[in-house]
DNA sequence: CGATTTCTGTCACACCGTGCCACGAAGCGG
DNA sequence: CCGCTTCGTGGCACGGTGTGACAGAAATCG
């Protein structure tokens, strides 16, 4: 017997999977959502309980990432401001480690296909909120929302690119190696 | 007898205006292409001559800022990179005055679809990049192009931000001084 | 002017994303 | 273990999207 939690995200990576194997292969077309459907193992229908549209499979594993960021932030609640994105960051290499592949290969597909950039772009505005509400704390006036913001996309910028060359090169350095390095660039203004 | 540029141009503005307008009207629910195509007085195919998808339409002037941005920008091609960036939005500013009603209305509009904050992203995106490529300069390194990223996110960080609080009042401060402010932030790292 | 290129509307088509309904499997209190 | 409820699913139908193909009008060019 199967937790209904368990049950659900297993298909959603499944679904994931199959999304990128197919976006792959058919590049530069794009597969129906019902070849991806087929593929895995469920029906069209379905494939749109789990995702607004077809392409957002590709970004899966990094919106997933926001609850393990969410978690890793918690446990270090009182540290400064750089330390908290790092340690998130490094959660969240942790999880890619485990499983490389599918995450390299989303990202690969996702940067490929122009008509992704907009879905991606969306997950990326979450991040930056995400970042922001976090580097602005409770009750912000609207100088330190303002400040947040700006901060916020910078280091979004510094995730990205920092993803960007781990893409080209996944056994090269790690990710979290990555984001420390691009955090420097940012060092002279990133405090609490 | 009108010249093909001037018709395209006023073509892709009347339909800019139509689907400002009926987003306004419709919301939450949003028009159909063909509601747009009509008041806008041309058939709903198109629509998809001027635009990938009708939701674009909502940001067709603040996609036009690239063009004025580019020629701003090499109006001003060897002064320090904070300067040129206050030049290209000083330039945006002057457009946006003439006439800021229909880009608040658009902006709003688009801030509160959910589905257009992808598409929206996708122009902020490249906005990015354009940044990211006016700072990197020519034939920029690994790190280079690693830190012109970093930044050029960061500078979207401002003008996003600056918009964003320009959108709420209209009438107060003039954009390039919300971009001046924002850009003081990021002063110790903004250099050549 | 005629020849050519650009823009348009019409039509047809595959596909998207969603509301609705019925059914089976998981969860839960007794 | 058993009934009742809740959740996840497939099937179907439907309005809407975005695109290829074609033919005609309007501009550009020689």
């Amino acid at each position: 017997m199967v937790t209904r939690a368990e049950h659900r995200r297993s298909t959603l990576l499944r679904l994931s999977d199959a999304a990128v194997e197919l976006f792959e292969e058919r590049h530069p077309d794009r597969p129906t959502a019902e070849e991806i459907a087929d593929r895995a193992g469920v029906s069209r229908r379905t494939v749109f309980r789990y995702v607004e549209t077809k392409e957002d499979l590709a970004f899966i594993r990094p919106t997933l990432w926001l609850e393990i960021f969410d978690r890793a932030v918690a446990e270090v609640a009182d540290t400064p401001i750089r330390d908290r994105i790092l340690h998130g960051a490094h959660q969240i290499s942790l999880d890619i480690d485990a499983d490389p592949e599918p995450v390299r290969r989303g990202l690969l597909v996702a940067s490929r296909s122009p008509g992704m950039a907009g879905r991606y772009g969306a997950v990326n505005r979450r991040w930056v909120e995400r970042i922001a509400t976090e580097i602005a704390g409770p009750d912000p006036d609207a100088d330190t929302a303002f400040r947040a913001h700006v901060l916020g996309s910078a280091v979004m910028g510094v995730i990205d690119a920092a993803l960007a060359e781990w893409v080209e090169d996944p056994r090269g350095r790690p990710l979290v190696d990555l984001v420390d390095r691009g955090l420097d660039h940012l060092a002279p203004i990133l405090h609490d």
